[in-house]
Order: C-alpha cells, then structure tokens, then sequence
DNA sequence: TAGTGGTCTAGACCACTTC
DNA sequence: AAGTGGTCTAGACCACTAG
C-alpha cells in the first residue's frame, strides 16, 4: 500500500500539522504522477474515491476541487471528473499568451530550423537543475502568427527525461508530446519577460533588421512534482500582437 | 430593504439559475461598492452574517471564500475577516509586476512630470467608456527601478470620478488613494504588453536615446462594479529588471 | 477562556448528462 | 431512470488569536 492517509500519531496536534483534504489532494497528485491516472481518463465517482479512502464524501470533494483549480483535472456536472490533457485549446489559453491585436486566438505554426543533443552549459544545466556534464536536446524553431515569423525560440530539455526526442518528429504542441509520449505533464511556468534589440541570428530567423524591439521571453516550465522540465527562450516581435496579462 | 436573496420565484427553476452563495457573494460585493464595509474594517463574523441573511453558516463561508480569492477580503484564522486594503505590499505582488533580475522587490518611487485636465480623446474616451467630449484627469510621471528613471508612464483618468484630484498631491501609490480618496475599488486589470522603440519624448524623461528598445505596458483598471476607471500607459526600460508573470 | 475561521462529516436535494 | 457533480444544511470538533 503506497497510499496513505494520516494525521495524529499520537502525537502533538500543533506540529505539521496538514488537512484531510490537502493529504488527498497529494495522494491524488501522486497518482497521476505515477501514471495510474493518464490524461484524458475519467476518474472514479466521488463516492467511489470516499469509501476508496475512508473519507466523507466532502472531503474528495474539496482534494479534487483543489485540483481542479490548479488545471490538473476537469469536472463536468452530471459526467464526471476528467485528468486534464495539453490539448490544443488549453495550451492556447493557459501557456500562449500572445494574442493578435484584434481578431481571434490562433494556435501558432512552427518550423523546426534545427535540433540537437550536447552536453549542458553551466547555465542550462542551472535553470534545469541538471547534474554536471548531464546531456539535454536543444530544439531552435520559428513559429508563425497570422502566417508571418513572429517568434525565434530555443528549447532546452534534459535529454535523460525525453529519450529519443532529438530523433523524432517534433510536433507543434510540445506539451502534448511530453504528456503522451513521455509521461511528463508541466503543471505550471514561470515566465521573464523583457524588451531587448534583436540579436542577428533571431533577426535573420525572422526576416527583419538586426536591433529591432523584440520582447524577449524566458520561461521555465515545472512538472506534477515540481521539478523544472524545459528551459524555453523566445524572441516575439510584437507587431500587430501583444502578449495578454490579467491582473487579478 | 436593499439585500435580496432569492431563487424560486415559483417560475421554471432551470433558467436563470444562481446559487445562494454567489447571491450572497453578489450582496457581499454591493456593501463593499457603496462603502457599507471599507477598505481595513473586520466584518461580522459568519455565524452573524448567516443568521441576518437567513442562510446557513456553510453558504456565507462559500461567499466569504470566493471574495478572498478576488482578493476582494482576506481572512484570518482566529481574528476575523477584513475588507482588503491597496497598501503598497498589495499592490507590489498583485499589480506591479517588474521585479529586479536579482535581489528584492521594491516599491517604486515617483517623480510627476505634468497633471492637467481636459477632453477625453476619441481613444480616451473609448477605453473609459466615457460620454462625448467627457473630461479627463491626465498624469505624466517617471518612476524609479534602483535609484535610475526606468518607466514613462500616462495615467489617464475619469475627471467626473475623480473630483480635485489634478488640484492635489499625487501620493505614489495612486490605488491607495483612489480607495482612501474616491471609495473607487480597482479590482483588477488587464495588461498588454508589446516591445517597441523608446520615442522621443520618453526617452528624454528616462534619459536614454530614443529608439532604445522598451517595454510597453498598456493597463486597463477595472473597478469592483466592473467599469473601467484608469488608462495607464508605461514605457519601462527593462535593464537589470523584467516583468514576472506566472503561468497555471 | 471566549471567539474566530478551518476542517470533517452526514445527509438531503438539485441540475446536468447519458442511456 | 440512473448516475454524476453542485448546492445547502446542521452540527461537531480543531487550530489560531486575543484578552
């Protein structure tokens, strides 16, 4: 038995302390961190999981609730609780957030200009925390917006996590291949964002002068259990879209 | 009687539907616009505010919870429940969101270049949802990142909101005083972000040649009605700092 | 010690989806 | 009609804060 749920052994209440439905909600991360739920597949009933556990029915509730909220699960009245997948609609609105001017939200095209595996830099191998020498695969593309090269990236992966990946097809949703292919599903990113001159290898990429305005993105993408999964460096030009932030 | 709460009006319950807690939550809401409970002030407790209404304890606590996601209250085990204050802690983590590339987060200081008032341009007008020919209240102000001038910024606003504003001192923190000054709650905000060529007209406030690649931030405010209430249009030099912005 | 919000339970009923 | 998640209630107990 792997699972387990408990608070007082006995001892002092105060200390490390933790909720019921916190220790579910872990459980259930662990479940799908595990791969014993996958994408896209329905979860037991609220009931099941309760008399599962041995647990009210109100405390699944409230794990799964926190699931939901952190996007790792959807819930649909009268069908039931679904483990969320990077399809193309949610990576569009949860990850993307460059938007055109006016007019809808496109997924963007991408064209792979080149790919391969090293050994990490110092700095790559900082931002993934990799050990040293450890090898990662370095993905660099163009990707369209409204049919024009609009952003110039790199993509760094530690190349022990995605094995065969520099020798593969490379699709246009990377988060959907990293789930489906690999096992590995990025819970959430941390992004930078920055106004910098153009550097010429981005600018020739993208068929523009050398020193124009660029919004230069870095963003580090975390997994299920917090480890950082991808190192994504892009240039966007910003010309007729702009990247969309709420404040709330 | 202004609070109402109610469901069946004996008519078709699948139209139209609402749950308690989120009309609690609207009631809720209405007390905070019309300055019944202010910015600072601890509310009745739950089982008070249940027992007025005419609801269980468990359907005010949804509504208290929800608002405490809107950062609207914030909650404290053992002490109470309290309107959220636009203290400069606040506004740091919730809308500013530049932040030095290494070393703590601080408040900016401001330097105020030009207050004047006059008609709202067709473009003023339009993302104010003002009247023709509205008066706006227009503010042009360089901030300080790390001792240096980093951001140009306009803030345009609603003259009829806010009455002898362009007549007085300008505090930094402008959301603290439309609260404590006006009762005008910003809830929240929409920010675009695009990269551009510094003009020459914020280049000499930051002292930097004009051109020089710079963050543009567009930020509409939203008050707790929903109405929009500020226009803010900064320019940031992005050296030593980036804008942060978490994706989940 | 009293009062607050936070957790947990149990059960009834409602709205939505599917068969 | 059956099964799912969503709402609402009522009550017990726990953790935290303040006097």
């Amino acid at each position: 038995m792997t699972d387990h749920v408990d608070n007082d052994g006995a001892a002092s209440p105060k200390l490390g302390f933790r909720p019921l439905y916190q220790q579910v909600r872990d459980m259930f991360v662990r479940r799908l961190v595990d791969g014993r739920w996958t994408p896209g597949q329905a979860l037991p009933s609220e009931m099941e999981l309760a008399a599962e556990i041995g647990v009210s029915q109100g405390t699944v509730r409230k794990a799964l609730d926190a699931l939901a909220a952190e996007n790792l699960v959807v819930r649909r009245q009268g069908r039931g609780t679904f483990v969320a997948e990077h399809d193309e609609a949610r990576i569009l609105f949860q990850f993307f957030k460059l938007a055109p001017d006016d007019g809808e939200r496109a997924f963007p095209e991408s064209r792979v200009i080149h790919i391969a595996r090293g050994a990490a830099t110092p700095e790559e191998g900082a931002r993934l925390a990799l050990k040293r020498r450890a090898q990662v695969i370095r993905i660099d593309r163009v990707r369209l917006l409204g049919g024009r090269p609009a952003i110039s990236e790199r993509v760094t992966l530690p190349a022990a996590l995605f094995p065969g990946l520099d020798a593969r097809e490379v699709p246009n949703n990377l988060y959907g291949l990293y789930a489906a292919g690999y096992g590995v599903t990025v819970a959430n990113a941390r992004e930078r964002l920055k106004a910098v001159g153009l550097p010429p290898e981005q600018a020739a990429h993208l068929d523009v002068a050398p020193g124009a305005p660029a919004l230069l993105i870095d963003r580090l993408a975390i997994a299920l259990d917090g480890s950082p999964v991808e190192w994504r460096v892009s240039y966007c030009l910003t010309d007729g879209f702009h990247y969309a932030s709420d404040l709330r």
